[in-house]
RNA sequence: GUAAAACACUG
């Protein structure tokens, strides 16, 4: 089995990704069994070269083959349905995996995080983040990017906001682009002034707002009505030099 | 012999 998981990995990594099924198939064909890592590898292979459909069609296989799928099997699989847009299939796993018994690590944890965040179920992203944290796993710096931005564009604030004082609470480097983008989401349910507070906090970090940054504040500001203060922020723009559209 | 991943206004 382990001679066939290079064998595979390696054709369909090399885009000869129908010579790698042959040998799949060869494989069962000959009596051979395959286990659990071979299948983990041939899913992961199968999803980076774009064949989505066919990670769920593996991952039938394995049962069909008397293995087992552990828990990174499901975390493929979880991908395979974010990536393809099965986002109630992809939602319902996490929790069939730990149906299963599984105990997710915080591996599993962001992967599960970061699909339901592209499934725009951030929400359900927050309860995770939430179990993550209970569980003392220590999220990476790109798991609170991915759920902040996601909760930001379903417009949970509150949630979005919490998630970024935590972040910070781990000495987290949150660059410009959060920092604009918690900026554009305050200003979209009218909450200026936190708005504000969030853009003096950049310029005290010592990030340098750039034009994003302030094309969100101004969006806010229009929208909330602040006339004197949207021109402020206007001159403040031309003054560095940034564009305004 | 098997892990993933992101980012910004407006249009």
């Amino acid at each position: 089995a382990v001679v066939y998981t290079s064998l595979i990995k390696n054709f369909i990594r090399w885009g000869r990704t129908h010579s790698g099924h042959e040998i799949y198939k060869d494989m069962v064909q000959r009596g051979c069994s395959p286990d659990i890592i071979l299948y983990n590898v041939y899913m992961d292979c199968s999803l980076r070269a774009g064949e989505i459909d066919k990670v769920h069609d593996i991952f039938m296989e394995i049962k069909k083959h008397g293995c087992v799928p552990d828990a990174r099997s499901y975390s493929i699989l979880m991908r395979g349905h974010s990536k393809s847009g099965n986002i109630c299939a992809a939602s319902a796993l996490f929790y069939t995996t730990k149906n299963q018994g599984y105990e997710p690590n915080a591996l599993a944890f962001s992967i599960a995080i970061d699909c339901l965040c592209k499934s725009r179920k951030a929400y359900e992203g927050y309860q995770v983040f939430e179990e993550m944290r209970a569980k003392g796993h220590s999220p990476a710096l790109v798991t609170y990017v991915v759920l902040i931005n996601g909760l930001v564009k379903e417009l949970q604030l509150d949630k979005a906001y919490s998630v970024f004082k935590q972040a910070k609470t781990q000495d987290m480097l949150l660059n410009m682009a959060v920092y604009s983008n918690l900026i554009n989401g305050l200003g979209k349910v009218g909450r200026i002034n936190e708005a504000f507070l969030v853009m003096e906090e950049t310029v005290q970090k010592g990030l340098i707002p750039n034009m994003h940054t302030l094309n969100c504040l101004l969006g806010a500001l229009v929208k909330s009505q602040e006339i004197n203060k949207a021109l402020e922020c206007f001159q403040s723009m031309q003054d560095s030099k940034c564009t305004a559209n």
